[in-house]
DNA sequence: TAGAACTATTGCTTTTTTCTATTGCAGGCA
DNA sequence: TGCCTGCAATAGAAAAAAGCAATAGTTCTA
């Protein structure tokens, strides 16, 4: 099937499509002519696609070979890129990956994160480092950090963002709370009594974000209560400070509950955040194996009536 | 160099992994264990990596070799699906890319996926629909269309999101403003004036990341006019109904002008989205090679000091 | 100490890749 | 028309490589 389009064919295509002339190419490649003729009519039979067009004026690319041509040169370079991580290993030079931790963030995804990498580049050291995200941010600016995992959002087009966890947002409460008492927390019932809150500083886009979902049901909180850890948050919600949002994974202390809110399908985000162009050797590697958020759940948007069909444009591309 | 790892190597490399011994490995790749022995020591002699280690209880990874292990997975189906991908293109069966477009997107990101996607995939046909970013995002998940360009930010688990553009964000006034005379314009001087704004309904999440960022520099806007397009928007600048904010790339009319606000550096953000289960045999490899947002500008927070050097914790992975 | 379960080595065969020489084809030009 | 020229394709031989069977070398196990 595609076992005849070896990297070795990758070259020829790489060559033949950026020489437009298969003799040039050939002595780019240091090989006779006829030898790529062969090989490329031979690749072309066997896998059943015309790659090449042969033109007095010159060869070019069919569709098919203009995607062939892209995913080559991509692929070349990514298999050089995978032998030099290989050698470096091999000789334990890969250099620690240091890694900031927000708190606010899905403790699993800690795990998965050193999972992967333990799997990708066993015997290599992280060094994690906690710290609230705009601090995180800033110290991957100026290169001091890795990358990191932060709580969603992140903006800025600097940051690949790569989507790790999504779980529910429950309301935290007393285990002697009246409203333990029922299976679901209806939203009226939140206000004036959702006080505790993560430290807006810590992450002010978070914190708005939660502003506006609450906006939505019509409730304005008022966030008398400001915690810089999850266990803060418990700290306060079990000295009676009043009801906080959390994340549905985090353990709760023995005598707290949580309970999820009527109608809503709100969500605490993390992602794994690097610097556009931080240059750990092992974090292009560790991207493409990081496991990706797998929950269900959509935001849905209250009270929003289906739009008229939009107007559709065919275009030829 | 790395020439010798060969397709076919990895395919080696794959098999003795999985069974953890070279002669059920060459059982499974229908060789002569000899064969594999003699491939495996040339490779690992040729690139300079040690990839497996041979003991009595089975054959087992050197850390160099799991990452190349890992690689080898993901390579070999990458190339698998890429062969079947020319195929279709040349029998000409690639579906129409059917793409969501909403307004208030950077326009040239429009223009740059139809570049990679007429680069990648000619003479496949694009068909494009207009649309607003809740009706896009349903009409994904219903599977009638593949893919959207929307502006951030999208939200839920299921959406693979690669971030296109980021532009910085203006104040849009009548060329005849008295705020046209200088180059910047203070927070202040929006106070009562900016009211023009996209209709929150068409994207209720971006709608309250503008509304939470000017509560940020203390504007709280009365948003009168509610504009559905770029070009409404623009009219109703035009009318007198206020100031409004818009993306700077956008090409106004010739009585508008645009001028930045002093201190502040938000962005309109613009992605490229489908869902995590979207079909179409071109998003994959489409997704590999759209271009990245390049800008260099981050939101930076008002007020926020430098917090304490965090704790700095040390593990082996 | 023999055997079992491996991987590595050796020497030979087969297959694949590459080479040189040549053919074939289409324009350009006298 | 006829003769170059610049190119890709074809043919057949040579070189390189990948593969094979037989066997040697280990190390644990009975």
């Amino acid at each position: 099937m595609s076992d005849l389009l070896e990297f070795r064919l990758l070259k020829f295509i790489v060559a033949i499509a950026e020489t437009a002339n298969f003799t040039r190419a050939s002595e780019r490649l240091f090989l006779a002519q006829p030898t790529l003729s062969q090989q490329v009519i031979a690749l072309e039979e066997g896998i059943g696609v015309q790659i090449f067009v042969r033109r007095r004026e010159g060869v070019s690319l069919t569709p098919a070979g203009q995607m062939l041509y892209a995913y080559a040169q991509e692929a070349l370079e990514l298999r050089d890129e995978v032998v030099s991580a290989a050698r470096a290993m091999d000789r334990g030079e890969i250099p620690v990956l240091r890694v900031g931790l927000s708190s606010f963030i899905n403790p699993d995804s800690v795990q998965s994160l050193r999972q992967a990498y333990t799997r990708l580049f066993p015997d290599s050291p992280i060094q994690m480092t906690g710290g609230h995200p705009v601090q995180l941010l800033d110290r991957m600016e100026e290169r001091s950090l890795d990358a990191a995992i932060l709580p969603l959002p992140v903006s800025g087009a600097n940051w690949v963002v790569s989507h790790v966890a999504s779980d529910p947002l429950v309301v935290c409460m007393r285990a002697d709370d009246p409203l333990a008492s029922s299976r679901e927390v209806q939203p009226s019932e939140l206000a004036g009594r959702l006080k505790v809150f993560r430290d807006p500083e810590t992450h002010p886009a978070a914190h708005h974000r939660l502003m506006e979902m609450l906006l939505e049901i019509g409730i304005r909180p008022e966030a008398s209560c400001l915690a810089a850890t999850p266990a803060d948050i418990q700290m306060m919600v079990q000295s009676r400070c009043g009801l906080a949002l959390i994340d549905e994974r985090i353990a709760l202390a023995s005598d707290l509950t949580s309970r999820p809110i009527a109608g809503a399908r709100w969500t605490s985000d993390t992602a794994f955040v690097h610097h556009r162009s931080a240059n750990h050797i092992a974090l292009s590697i560790l991207l493409r194996h990081l496991p990706k958020a797998k929950q269900t759940q959509t935001r849905r948007m209250p009270g929003r009536q289906r739009a008229l069909k939009p107007i559709q444009l065919e275009l030829m591309a």
